[in-house]
DNA sequence: CATGAATGAGTCTTCATTCAT
DNA sequence: AATGAATGAAGACTCATTCAT
């Protein structure tokens, strides 16, 4: 009923919520899939407690994207602040795309089902993929690298590949020469 | 030990080996799983019989990847007769690669462990889907039209874009697109 | 985080494992053999509750064995206090053994197993029952009563005919007459 | 529709009878169970072949049984002919009775019905038992070695014992021992 | 708010039996 | 008489969700 108590909880009910995210994150980049039950047992949490954050499956795996894109959107303007246009194009991609959804076959899933009506990654999500990398494009066409008539949802099918890479392998040089590929088609110099 | 007249029975057998294989495929590009007993249900067999023809999912989900890839290997020659390798290439991702993966998720999910030690698309017939592009850009290169230094595994990593199309959009213009992305990044002009 | 009042649940809990246990001793007992599907409607839970509290059939048996064999052991000392050793001897086995075991195909297949290596009766188990007819002998043979160079296992073996008792039939002479065959061989004079 | 064929069809059969009763009497031995399906596959023979001589579960065992006890009965006036009465029982339970039995699960759980109104040994096989000991009784009463108020049921429970021996262990002497045991049980000297 | 045991519908898998050839 | 593919009911097991504490 006080106040100390009441905050505390609800610094409890934080972390809670955090734990929980950061299990539905590994579990979904690991297995694809996310189970209330082996996230509660990961987080270390009864079941319960993650239905109460999170009352669907759905509710989970949106959690996860949503902070997952964001970084992705966020890392941007960082970017094209430290680096030339192209390079920071190239490292988003390696750097940030690539190491972010490399192995993250749920991501990959929920991606491919993106602009779809029934898309489990929300529209805004994905507008806001698309408006990273119109960013960077837009960039990249003030700079002149690259031709001005490129449809960035083009361009992020074309980045899709990445998520095809092996973890195993040495996936770097894989991933460099396929942005390597897709610069060249998007270079202006015909 | 009589022998009897088996070749109606095999005749049979080999009808419902069909009908299982049908069936799996449709549930694979469908819903992206098996179950032996859909499976079972939408062939009109029992679900015995599912597991005699394939005690494992995996032995019904490469069955049918087989047949997929053999297809997609054996039009490459055709095309290459009957168009310039240019249109060859253009059209075998559209017309086969695009229409026969572009919604199926469960290859998609295969391709993304390819080459992987524990992948479950057997790399024999991941090899084979890299020696068809191998062929048509062979073709290219011969043309004149492509540069000579690509990597067969590249190119198929670009083209896994396809697998994000949308089929309630119009995909034909979207996976033209990305195949112009690729072409130009593949173009031999500088 | 909040413990709250979990001995209730405990309670509860501690009571459907018992009654689970009292339900797998009795179908073993009669159908000698453990199913959880039908553990649980007798035991009047669900069948996870079941899995939950024995994960495998050998779990539920040797819970089963284990709750048995106690029982045998523990009533030894009793039996010693108050009847004379061949009494108690005799008590024990054609009371308690006979009692318990008679109809236990399980358990009778289980100790067909026992003392062996991959026996499902676990080797303490069968030392415990073996320990048990030690001490009764031992009573015996400081009372005079049966010679002093019986090997308990033996003697045990030789009461394991009592598992081929009929329940249907007058049982409680055949164990009498089996236990006096078995006797006359212990006795000391000659 | 010749004489020939007929016969040779008529040997074709009786040697998948014993082929499949082979099979059986292993399965019986090894698994204690029969499944008309596997005795088929190590008989060499299609499941059919196996239903057509033996019907039921029921048929299969008890026409092992049956081939089993009737070699127990068999060898009884033969060791008589060649031994003295008391070595005769010693060696027919020692060497027959041990050495068929012991491993024998199977027969063992048939045993253990034995007598009871559903028991799955057919009674006259159990009397054929029962006769067979008796038989070995009687020598020894007329041989003045053992008392002669035995009854040969009693008897043949003790030996039940035998079924508790483990084949991996030196099962011979602890069978020895067990024999004796009962042996002494018997000896007419009070 | 948190907990985690309980639930039981749903799914997977086996295997005894049939029957067309 | 022999064959073995087909069948599908029966049984085993999982796991998403609830709810009493």
């Amino acid at each position: 009923m006080t106040a100390g108590p009441v905050s505390l909880r609800r610094a409890d009910t934080r972390r809670n919520h955090d734990r929980i995210l950061a299990a539905a994150a590994e579990s979904l980049t690991t297995l694809g899939e996310v189970s209330h039950n082996a996230i509660a047992k990961k987080a270390g949490v009864g079941v319960g407690t993650v239905y109460r954050h999170f009352p669907t499956p759905q509710a989970l795996i949106l959690a996860v994207y949503e902070r997952e894109v964001r970084h992705l959107v966020e890392v941007v303007p960082l970017l094209l602040e430290t680096h030339t246009p192209e390079q920071a194009l190239r490292r988003w991609t390696t750097d940030h795309l690539a190491h972010y959804m490399m192995t993250k076959r749920g991501l990959a899933r929920a991606l491919a089902a993106a602009g779809r009506s029934g898309g489990d990654l929300p529209t805004n999500a994905y507008q806001a993929m698309v408006g990273a990398v119109d960013t960077l494009l837009q960039a990249n066409v003030d700079a002149g690298t690259i031709r001005a008539d490129l449809d960035p949802q083009t361009v992020l099918r074309g980045l899709g590949g990445l998520l095809y890479l092996d973890p195993a392998d040495d996936w770097q040089t894989h991933a460099a020469d396929l942005i390597d590929l897709l610069w060249r088609g998007m270079c202006t110099h015909r």
